[in-house]
DNA sequence: CACGGTGCTACTAAAGCGTT
DNA sequence: AACGCTTTAGTAGCACCGTG
């Protein structure tokens, strides 16, 4: 199962693993051990939230130990085996924590693997291959590949029960006719897929829309407790779930939970549930925990309004992620959804109103008496109290003159006064219309103003006619088809609101609900107003010769790509690529797609591309990995991925490049040789904006 | 003991998805 | 398209903890 010399293992593993991960045709691989399901379901990971919430009180966050149940089913037909299984930097899984199982599957260096299906996917995992868990819903499911990554994998028929699981796990009086086999919580696009060619199945293997996962099956519990099992399968039984789960009395009786409890909340019980009171060993301080750091009281206001500022952006994409999970993600820190909201919310209301107050803390240095997080709520609350109430009045209700907020010169004083950072401290002479010291007017006073606005913004004078309406940046001067789309798209959710622009100085402002429904917006208009300078002095292209580049990549295929499939060894960013799977496991390098795949996406499509890139420009190989880089936003702006030609053209429909879009993780649905053409920069926009590459 | 802060539960509303 | 179910987000109330 090395990588070294098994080329041909990837060349197999693209044309059938995405596709047919359970179904493909086999009889060689039924061994003893043919088969393995690792499941860590729901309840396991309630039971390890709680757990880790409570052992982040006592001893922090990270390196604990913790021991979940393992089920084990060796055989076909047989009863699986239950053992425990130690986590031992919970919330990071590694198969190598687990001695029987390495011992199991000879898992004794990571060219080894095993196959863990991981959100909606199969991937490759090594003994030293860590995930991250408790921030996924996920139930995690292995199993041993004795054929190698190009065998074949096991059938229903050989796992009899993985069908069963699959369709709890789906939820009952959903499911309609039968359907193909499928692992957990795949989409039905994957489902059909599995009956289509390879090329069909690739197109089709990754689900467009959010997933909806299903009831999940606990299946540390599917042989002790067929109780449970048959509650699974009924409608609504997650609830039911839930509730056991969480609540004290199931608790207790859970000879699995119970097992949790010394990591548990050792007796503080609150809310509604069973309390126990008396348990004092658990008493928590504060300060101490996880090193000194309580979300967000703990904080600087800075790194919680960057950690918001991050989230905010990320909310954009599509699917939509939750909040839970970005929180997470973000922070690295246990999700409280009331003590999340809270903040988040107050947060949300005032930095819709107060950006600039917002920008100003984020420079507040850090250590200082008013720059934590609690000064950041004093502040924001008293200015909610006392003008921002009002203005969440005024923008739900028309007030009573049937006047707009933006024309009401008391509003626009309150928010200046707060726009321009003297929270708390209003300045009188800063209450002068915006419109009045925006308009590049010379005459018009500037110097009357508050110091504080002599920050870049606030200097600039600047007719509001040439800035962005939403940021207050310099809008470009001849807008492209796309971007006045965009605008009027744009324009369509939001409402004026001209005393929450930047220093006051645009009176045209408008604000946008949701607040981020202007960034593809604005992601454009900076496109515009930058990138494309930028593309010009450093001669990348701006018109594509795109049937002259189909030859050349086609002519790359043999001389440059052929070795490379032969020995992926001497491809850099294939051996990056391996690092970086044994690193951090293949989930998080390879995306959502299987290694195989990923070679072609992260490995192959991005070689031809370098190699343009070196070819185009007369530069070196490491140069043009460079500029790659550097063009992603250019090429992914410039030349949108939506068959149409590029917007400067303007005969053109205007294609609209959604920056939502953009996946983080890189998904890779087109085969590159089917593209209408590939030049450097579409490349890196139509996926290959990824961190495989990067040379160090 | 008061107060501020955190965490839990219950509840509601909205959105997404599957079925008919 | 309508309907129903599920999930997610948000809010309120309460209990508990730590600090002064």
């Amino acid at each position: 199962m090395s990588y070294e010399g098994k080329h041909t293992v990837f060349r197999t593993a693209v044309a059938s693993a995405p596709s047919q991960p359970l179904t493909t045709s086999s009889k060689t691989h039924a061994t003893p051990i043919a088969m393995m399901w690792q499941t860590v379901g729901e309840r396991w990971l309630d039971s390890a939230r709680e757990a880790s919430s409570a052992k982040d009180k006592i001893v922090g966050w990270k390196q604990r130990a913790m021991v979940f149940d393992t089920t084990l089913r060796t055989q076909a037909g047989q009863q699986p085996i239950t053992i425990p299984c130690p986590v031992e930097a919970f919330p990071d899984f590694c198969l190598e924590h687990d001695e029987i199982l390495v011992n199991a599957f000879q898992l004794t260096n990571d060219t080894k693997f095993l196959e863990a299906y991981v959100d909606g996917t199969w991937e490759l995992h090594s003994c030293t291959t860590s995930r991250r868990l408790v921030s996924t819903d996920e139930p995690l499911l292995y199993q041993a590949l004795p054929d190698g990554i190009q065998g074949s994998r096991i059938l229903d028929s050989e796992c009899p029960t993985f069908d069963t699981l699959w369709r709890r796990q789906r939820g009952k009086g959903r499911l309609g006719e039968a359907e193909p086999m499928v692992p957990l919580g795949a989409p039905k696009q994957w489902a059909r897929s599995s009956k289509l060619s390879d090329a069909e199945g690739l197109a089709n293997e990754r689900p467009q829309k959010r997933l909806r996962s299903g009831p999940i099956i606990d299946l540390t519990y599917s042989t002790s407790d067929d109780d449970d099992d048959d509650n699974m399968s009924q409608p609504g039984v997650d609830v039911l779930r839930k509730e056991n789960t969480l609540k004290g009395p199931k608790v207790e009786q859970d000879p699995h939970t119970s097992l949790l409890q010394s990591f548990s909340r050792n007796g503080r019980g609150r809310g509604r549930g069973p309390s126990q009171k008396g348990a004092k060993s658990g008493r928590r301080k504060v300060s101490q925990i996880d090193g000194g750091k309580l979300w967000p009281t703990a904080y600087e206001a800075k790194d919680v309004i960057a950690g918001f500022k991050t989230m905010e952006i990320q909310l954009t994409e599509r699917p939509k992620p939750s909040l839970e999970v970005l929180f997470t993600q973000t922070f690295n820190r246990p999700f409280i959804r009331s003590t999340f909201t809270r903040h988040w919310s107050l947060y949300q209301r005032f930095s819709r109103r107060h950006l600039n107050t917002i920008q100003q803390l984020e420079h507040t240095p850090v250590g200082s008496e008013n720059s934590l997080w609690p000064s950041f709520v004093a502040v924001a609350e008293a200015e909610m109290d006392g003008s921002g109430n009002q203005y969440d009045r005024d923008e739900d209700e028309e007030d009573e003159d049937g006047n707009e907020n933006d024309e009401d010169p008391s509003d626009a004083k309150r928010f200046c006064r707060a726009g321009n950072g003297d929270v708390g401290h209003a300045n009188p002479s800063n209450v002068a219309p915006s419109s009045k010291r925006i308009v590049s007017d010379p005459s018009s006073s500037s110097s009357d103003n508050d110091s504080a606005s002599e920050s870049d913004d606030a200097a600039m004078v600047i007719d509001a006619r040439f800035l962005c309406p939403y940021c207050d940046e310099i809008y470009p001067t001849n807008p492209s088809r796309c971007l006045k789309c965009l605008h009027r798209t744009t324009d369509s959710k939001s409402q004026p609101a001209p005393f929450a622009a930047l220093g006051c100085r645009n009176k045209y402002h408008r604000i946008t609900i949701p607040a981020t429904a202007a960034t593809e917006h604005c992601e454009r208009h900076r496109f515009e107003t930058r990138l494309i300078h930028k593309a010009i002095q450093a001669g990348w292209p701006r018109k594509i010769n795109f049937e002259a580049l189909q030859h050349r990549i086609v002519s790359l295929l043999k001389p440059t790509l052929g070795p490379i499939v032969d020995n992926p060894c001497q491809s850099s960013l294939f051996l990056q690529l391996v690092a970086k799977a044994r690193k951090h496991g293949s989930m998080h390098t390879f995306g959502a797609n299987v290694p195989g795949k990923s070679f072609i996406g992260r490995v192959l499509v991005p070689e031809v591309a370098i190699h343009l890139i070196e070819t185009d420009l007369q530069i070196s190989w490491k140069n043009a990995i460079q500029t790659k880089k550097e063009s992603d936003s250019y090429g992914y702006l410039a030349f949108p991925d939506n068959g149409s030609d590029n917007d400067d053209d303007d005969d053109e429909t205007p294609s609209i490049p959604s920056i939502s879009s953009v996946p983080s993780v890189p998904s890779f649905q087109q085969q590159p040789v089917k593209r209408k053409g590939l030049t450097p920069p579409l490349f890196m926009a139509s996926g290959m904006k990824d961190d495989a590459i990067e040379i160090d």
